[in-house]
DNA sequence: ATTTATAGTTAGTTAAGTCTAAGATATGAA
DNA sequence: TTCATATCTTAGACTTAACTAACTATAAAT
């Protein structure tokens, strides 16, 4: 009589499922709760849920088998999950550990069209070689570069072919009051860099600097028509362009 | 007393409280409700928990503010929010109505990590002429062409710089019995396209034709350890390099 | 064949998050 | 001032999804 539809727990369940029985031919109840860490009181009822929505066969205390239905779902729902998975680790070099939980909140709720989207960027690398060179290589570098220092140095690859401006690195601290631009990038070590990214200033964020606090020494920006208040040593990460 | 954490819900309410309270200085309940596409009756047990939570100041029937800490979070989420809307806008070129959606329901539980490197990727771009040329005009002319034409050109500016392979366009319909190889990409219209995706058909993913059924005409692919139907139509949009 | 350990089920509880419908409060107009 | 309307709150119900703890079935070992 419930019966509403596939929610996501429901889809982590018959993901589970899928790959138990992929790695390990059966799966049972414990180890589904084992890989889902949640007690096995709590799997028992999801496996009604699932076989009440025709997604799987199971009786108790038999073995659970996917329906066709249940399959495609289970498919669908690991391809979006190995896409994300993919294009975290591989194109912006996150780490394993981080990739593999974002991508397991993220693989719910994608549309169809993100998820070509993410299939086909995979295809354009795949063709192209010199889009390969670019991220793989220049990206790559680029981050390593700025994980191990502190500053983004000048000889970073990608200034070889920025157009012929000379890279000037200006930050906050060089505006005057009143004076606008666009965040180019921040220049600061990880732990300050996530900070001022949380703060909002993600790159090409408009921002005008309002006035320097006397008093404080701190750096009034509007920011996205709000005010963000940063202090010296914050300011002078931001790099303005 | 209860207190737990800050949940997915709360988050999205700290989030709408920031931006009506940016877009029209207070934060009313009705408002709130209308954005979330809740009713009021809900919001009011939300907000006593996130004052609860010391993340706003409430007091029944007053205006709603955030309290720093509540600030904090909320500008958090958005950055999270928008580096993804713009990734999936900008870079992959998905539809504004997808990005948005796809990025509210990504855009928790993302890590510090990914946050940053989808913030990184931007920065690269910002000073790499060379990847911007690429990603912006090639990537994008790739996705056009594909969407206009059954079939992936090949003009398709990508193939321009291919190594030197001379462009073969062999699908599994090509393949013997056996044999194996990886997936190149899915050469098919956009449904179908989807289609095989969420059957587990992404770039690089390995396979190997087991035989085809005299009987149906079907083809049966191993894959990722599983086996997977597919019709002579399927097979012939899969291409493998 | 009986006991014991393992696996699975059930019932009862908790919590988040939503809804509806009824009640309370404030605002503005007659 | 009074009444109508808009806004907000409250209470009670429901759903999902987890937990614990007690119970049951199956399989292995004595």
């Amino acid at each position: 009589m419930p019966v509403c539809s596939v929610t996501q727990a429901l889809e982590d369940y018959l993901e589970t499922i899928f790959l138990l029985i992929k790695d390990k031919k059966v799966a049972r109840i414990r180890d589904i709760a084992e890989v889902r860490k949640v007690k096995p009181g709590s799997v028992t009822p999801a496996m009604k849920r699932l076989a009440e929505l025709g997604l799987i066969n199971y009786t108790k205390r038999e073995f659970i088998q996917l329906t066709d239905e249940g399959l495609e779902i289970a498919r669908k729902t690991l391809t979006r999950h190995r896409l994300l998975e993919r294009f975290l680790t591989e194109i912006l070099h996150v780490g394993l550990e981080n990739a593999r939980n974002d991508a397991c909140a993220m693989e719910h709720n994608l549309s169809d069209e993100t998820t070509e989207r993410f299939a086909r960027f995979f295809e354009f690398l795949h063709c192209s070689y010199e889009a390969r060179q670019i991220l793989k290589n220049k990206f790559q570098r680029c981050i390593e570069l700025n994980l191990d220092r502190n500053t983004f140095e000048e000889e970073c690859p990608c200034f070889e072919t920025s157009e012929k401006n000379p890279v000037e690195l200006k930050s906050i601290l060089q505006m005057k009051p009143g004076e606008r631009g666009l965040v180019a990038r921040i220049n600061a070590d990880r732990e300050m860099k996530i900070k001022l990214l949380n703060k909002g200033l993600i790159p090409e964020t408009g921002i005008k600097l309002l006035f320097q606090e006397s008093g404080s020494g701190k750096y009034l920006v509007q920011m996205n028509k709000t005010e963000l208040e940063l202090t010296a040593e914050e300011a002078d990460c931001v790099i303005i362009s």
